[in-house]
DNA sequence: AGTGATATTGATAATCATTCTCATTTATGT
DNA sequence: ACATAAATGAGAATGATTATCAATATCACT
């Protein structure tokens, strides 16, 4: 893991939470960590491929990213105030399964998120 | 159903398949039937606040469109030629609301997709 | 039909996240 | 230290979406 990379997946890690590219650009800019945008992204999309990032989309297109703690997990997201529980859903994955081979499919993936109102907001 | 909307929701029973705001445009274009952008993402916004259209996002971010067949339903998409199976998941909507109650969140909606290659590609 | 009030339209500009460019800096191997 | 390759960051470019606003169509009523 390089510089930038520290930068970034810590800020990310500080945050605890899906956080924007931009948003995590401005964190570390008033934190006085030089920081350019282009290496945000650049390393949110390189985490993600790695797989040490969840990416999501907010309704308007946005991307978000959060820090995975474990393996293959959904989320449940409080749309107010961003609060993320991790969920595991076997029966989520039995049912993938299920209905892809029903339809002749092959590898398929799966995007399931939950969105709600968390007990706070 | 104004004039707008005959045209807008017409070129997407005639795709039948997830098209983009833009695609939609171009099309009715060549078609010569005179139409602005700002009028099809309109009426495109407002169907699916109606649900009369699904919406989902393309891994750049870009909103797809498809006209609704049923009511509440998934989809199990080909990502090399866009076939589109709606899939009903009733044990889907079990488990979410199970993990809703469990984590004390209310309101909550899910997304649910997914994404592989049907049998032809 | 005529008239005024209201809603819809569409060309264009503005916005905003994301990606690209490229000169500069930094890391790496010898 | 030196040469070479990789990483960085400022700013420009891209592209989808949204806002603006004058022009046009629709409607209610006479």
């Amino acid at each position: 893991m390089n510089k930038s990379e520290v930068k970034v997946i810590g800020a990310l890690k500080r945050e605890g939470k899906f956080s924007s590219a931009q948003s995590l650009y401005q964190l570390l800019r008033k934190n006085g960590e030089s920081t350019g945008l282009a290496t945000v992204y650049r390393t949110l999309q390189k985490a993600a491929a790695e797989n040490i990032v969840d990416v999501l989309r907010k309704d308007d297109g946005e991307a978000l990213y959060r820090l995975c703690d474990t393996g293959h997990h959904h989320h449940l997201v409080c749309t107010n105030c961003g609060k993320t529980v991790e969920v595991e859903a076997s029966a989520v994955e039995k049912w993938a399964s299920t209905v892809s081979k029903n339809n002749g499919f092959k590898k398929v993936t799966h995007v399931v998120e939950l969105f709600g109102l968390c007990q706070k907001c």
